[in-house]
DNA sequence: ACAAAAGTGTTGTACGTACACCCATGA
DNA sequence: TCATGGGTGTACGTACAACACTTTTGT
């Protein structure tokens, strides 16, 4: 087998050919709400109209062409910003989405996923940008609706393992707070009692002496432990 | 806050501008191999040595530009098979690397990891292609010792939950066969009874009745379950 | 017969789950 | 005092690590 040169050794100097093609980056960003119908809170999820073509007036997620001077954890943050008036809670990258057909000219995305804190959220303000319950999209423009479907798995996946539920709630909160965030994504109900015990036996979570209280017996407000890093991102370090 | 309507809502209509971020596509690609010196085997991996600037001389990952009519998948499979001579047995995205400084000028690299059989590998006979021991890399061109270190900790995390190490092995293995991958990957000894059982009763694998005749008591050969899906990959569904 | 690897059995610990129960507060 | 959520205790099942033990081959 023969091997081209200019395969196995991409020459940065080299000029970009005219029909290069182009970096979006665009950014899922999830926080939890109380819809209006329910008891129970939901994920949500802010999406942007379209105001042109392709797929002009269907929804689409935030985002924007990459800036040649800007990183691409940059260009997350940037645009998560402009959405949401917000920095992240929580930001991590998601997957490249590169396959031809998947938009009219050849566009790769990368996206990244976050979490904001629903109490930070400025009012519906922005214009052309709403927020959606995630279990009832409607159709997005280009594959947006399959880039939704899994950050929503990993955001399951994730906060099984690790500690990222906090990104959604303000610094001090009930272990009552904490689990409704993991029954919210997670879809089901957790056992109260060993709910306590595993997040109280992980060594997260700093008891402080402020309480909740509420209707009923007043519960302990807890904040998380800073020193604990999330070590599930490998060496990968975040260079914003 | 106001909304640049250019970031929100690319366009793709719109014309690439010419200073344009390039994308290119590199790919990791593991394989087991017994070093000279060594009893046990290691992970080897393919690099490419540079015959220009920058960074001329070095060794770098395999990779190339992306080419407009080809699916991120297809750049990785296909550099895969210009370095190596195979098609991948496990091919996976990596991770998007995008910081503004880790090429002379602009690159997004998206990178991909693989695992290929060391037994379908032809020899070292490709130009400027040689195989390093993963544990003793020289220092590579551009982030790839960074990256290379990333990939690896993803390696030996998913080797942890998921049957992937049949990527390394031939159709019909041994139990020792398959537990020495995992021992070399992981870096330690595993008890051969309880590998066994684990395996045994996880349901991927299927006993045959041919025996590996060697110095001592014959072992029975099993083959991977195809009919067990990875289902660890979520909703994404690989698009070549 | 012996070495060595294949393969089986047994035990202890850790952890998640289910669920009974007590505690403290507002109404 | 009662309802309700906060918080504790306990028992059971599964999973895994450790390791003693038996089996089967080549030499």
């Amino acid at each position: 087998m023969m091997t081209r040169t200019s395969i196995l050794e991409p020459d940065p100097t080299a000029a970009a050919p005219a029909d290069a093609t182009r970096v979006a980056v665009s950014t899922v960003i999830f926080t939890l709400r109380r819809a209006a119908d329910s008891e129970h809170a939901s994920v949500f999820l802010p999406l942007v109209r379209r105001t042109r073509d392709p797929h002009e007036g269907l929804w689409a997620l935030p985002g924007g062409w990459l800036d040649a001077a800007e990183s691409l954890d940059a260009a997350a943050s940037r645009t998560l910003g402009e959405t949401t008036g917000l920095a992240p809670s929580y930001l991590e990258q998601l997957y490249a989405f590169g396959a031809v057909d998947r938009s009219p000219t050849r566009a790769v995305s990368i996206v990244y996923w976050a979490l904001v804190r629903s109490d930070e959220i400025p009012g519906d303000d922005i214009e052309n940008v709403r927020w959606f319950d995630a279990a009832t999209l409607p159709r997005l423009a280009f594959d947006h609706n399959e880039i939704v479907d899994y950050a929503l798995w990993r955001l399951r996946n994730k906060v099984g393992y690790s500690r990222i539920a906090h990104g959604l709630l303000a610094d001090a909160f009930t272990l009552a707070e904490l689990r409704e965030v993991y029954e919210s994504i997670l879809g089901r109900r957790l056992d109260p009692a060993n709910f306590r015990r595993q997040v109280e036996n992980s060594g997260n979570l700093i008891p402080t002496d402020r309480f909740r209280t509420g209707s009923h017996r007043p519960a302990r407000l807890y904040r998380y432990n800073q020193e604990v890093e999330l070590a599930d991102r490998g060496p990968l370090v975040p260079r914003h």
